[in-house]
DNA sequence: CGTTACGTTGATAGGAATCAATGAGGGTGG
DNA sequence: CCACCCTCATTGATTCCTATCAACGTAACG
C-alpha cells in the first residue's frame, strides 16, 4: 500500500547502458559469471566449468534490432544469455510474424535449430544484450555431460512452454497477468525487481505472444492501471499489489 | 505394426502376465525395430545400437486408461513409444486436467520431468500401447552421444509445440483442422494412412486440447463432414478431400 | 433395460476482434 | 527549435465468433 504514494521516478532505457558499463569492467568467465546458477554450468564440476569457459565465445554484444540469427540459417551453436533481453519470432508461409517468446540472462537460446541444424526463428535483441555463444563440438569432446545440462535446459523450457499454453484458454485479463507474473518472477530470479522492470514488447508483440489483439491488450493494461494493481508508464510496468494480482491470476 | 490394431482384450487396470509372455515371444529390439529412424538410434552407430539396446528395458504394455506415470511421480527416465498412442495431460492447482498432447509410436516420453526429477505431467493410453524405458543411469556410460540424440529429440518437440501453439491464434475450424492434418501427417510418417485413422481422444479432450468447447469441436467437424472434406465415424475419421483441408489450413 | 458418459444440435449471451478515429512520442529535416 | 511524419498506443462503436446453457440422441455396459 505505501507503494501507491510512493513517487515513481522512471529512468528509461538506462539499464542497458549500466548493464555494458558493468560487463566491460568484469571479466566474463563462465566461472565467475552471477548467472552461474541459471545457465549451463549447473551440475558440472569446477574441472568442467574451466573447460567449458575455454570453448565459449565471449564478447558478443548485439545492440536493440540486432539479430541473433535468422529462420533457416545453418544453426552453428547455442548462446547462452548473459546479459539484456532478446526476442523470438516465427514467420510462416504467408509471411506472418508470430512471436514466440522473450528471453532473459541465463536462458538458453537456440534449441529451434539443434534438431534439423536449420534455425527455425529468428532472434532478435529488444535491447542491448550480451551473449556467450556455446561452440558445441569442441565443449563436446571436453566435457561429455554438457548435453545432459543441455537437456535439462530443453525440458525446462518445455514445461513451460506447456505451463504458458494452458493459460491460452483464459481470458484475456489472465493471460496479461499471466505474462507481466511471468516476467516479474524471471527477473526476480536474476536478481532484478519483481515489482518493477520492463516490458521489452511493443503492445502489437505482447499481442501477438498472447493471441489477442493490440486493442485488447492496451484496454486490459489500462484496466489493471485504473484498478490500481500496476503502473504504466510506456514499456515500463510498476506492480502495485503484487497479491491482488497473484490471486486474480488464480482464480 | 500389427500392434497398433491387435485385437487384444483389454480388461482394466494391472498389466496381466499373459501380455508379458506374449511380449517374450515378439521381443523386439532395437536393432530390429521398425522405428529405428524415429526413435533414439538414429545418429548412432552399430555398436552403440546394440548397447543402447541392453540399456533398455522392454516389455512394458500399457492398455487403454494405463498410467505409464503420474504427475509429481519422481522421474526414473524417459520412454520410446513402441506402438500405441499416448497422452499426455497436466492437472493445475484448481484441480483441472489440461490436455498437452498426444504421443504416437517413435516419439520420446517423459522430458517434463527431466529437468527437476519430478514429473510434471500425466501420461497414459488411449489404446493398447507398447512402451520401452530407457535407463538413462545405464546408457550414459556406454553411449556418451546418447544426451544429444535426446537433445535432438527435445529440440523437435519444442519447434513442433511452437508451430502448433502459433495456430492457437486462429479460427476453431483451422485448428482443428490443423489438428488433423498433425495427426495424418505422424501417422503417414510411421506408415500408416495418411487418409484413415483414429483419432484417440474424446471430443472434450479434442476440444481441451485446441482450447474450445466439445460443442464446437462436434459442430466444426460434422461441418468438415457436410461438405465432404472428411467423413466421421465415432473416433475414426477419414480423410476424403486433402486438398481442401490443406489449402483450408493455409488460408 | 436402465444408467451413465459422451456426442449432437439449437438458442442465447458475452468477450474479444475489428473498424474507426484520435492522441502521444520519436525521429528527421527545414 | 519547431513542424512534420510515422509508428505505436489509446479509446469508442460495432460485429462476429465461440462459450455457455439447455435439451435430446446415442452408444457402451453392467
Amino acid at each position: 500500500m505505501t507503494l501507491l504514494n510512493s513517487p515513481w521516478i522512471c529512468r528509461k532505457n538506462t539499464m542497458s547502458v549500466v548493464y555494458k558499463n558493468i560487463l566491460d569492467s568484469i571479466r566474463v568467465s563462465c566461472e565467475s559469471c552471477g548467472l552461474n546458477s541459471l545457465c549451463i554450468p549447473r551440475g558440472l564440476n569446477e574441472n568442467e566449468i574451466e573447460k567449458l569457459d575455454i570453448s565459449i565465445t565471449h564478447k558478443t554484444i548485439l545492440r536493440q534490432g540486432d539479430t541473433l540469427y535468422k529462420q533457416n540459417s545453418i544453426f552453428t551453436g547455442l548462446y547462452a544469455v548473459k546479459s539484456g533481453a532478446l526476442k523470438i519470432i516465427n514467420i510462416n508461409e504467408l509471411g506472418e510474424e508470430s512471436v514466440v517468446g522473450i528471453f532473459l540472462p541465463g536462458e538458453i537460446v537456440g534449441f529451434d535449430g539443434f534438431s534439423s541444424d536449420k534455425h527455425q526463428c529468428t532472434v532478435s535483441a529488444l535491447e542491448t544484450s550480451h551473449v556467450c555463444k556455446i561452440q558445441l563440438d569442441e565443449i563436446q569432446e571436453a566435457i561429455p555431460n554438457i548435453y545432459k545440462q543441455l537437456l535439462k535446459h530443453a525440458s525446462n523450457f518445455i514445461n513451460d512452454t506447456q505451463a504458458k499454453n494452458s493459460l491460452i484458454k483464459t481470458s484475456a485479463e489472465k493471460r496479461i497477468i499471466a505474462f507481466l507474473l511471468d516476467l516479474s518472477k524471471r527477473h526476480n530470479e536474476r536478481g532484478y525487481s519483481a515489482f518493477d522492470f520492463n516490458l521489452y514488447l511493443s503492445r502489437s508483440n505482447i499481442a501477438n505472444l498472447l493471441h489477442l489483439s493490440p486493442e485488447t491488450v492496451s484496454r486490459t493494461l489500462r484496466n489493471l492501471e485504473r484498478t490500481h494493481l500496476i503502473k504504466l508508464e510506456s514499456k515500463r510496468v510498476k506492480i502495485l499489489n503484487m497479491t491482488a494480482l497473484t490471486e486474480k491470476n488464480e482464480v
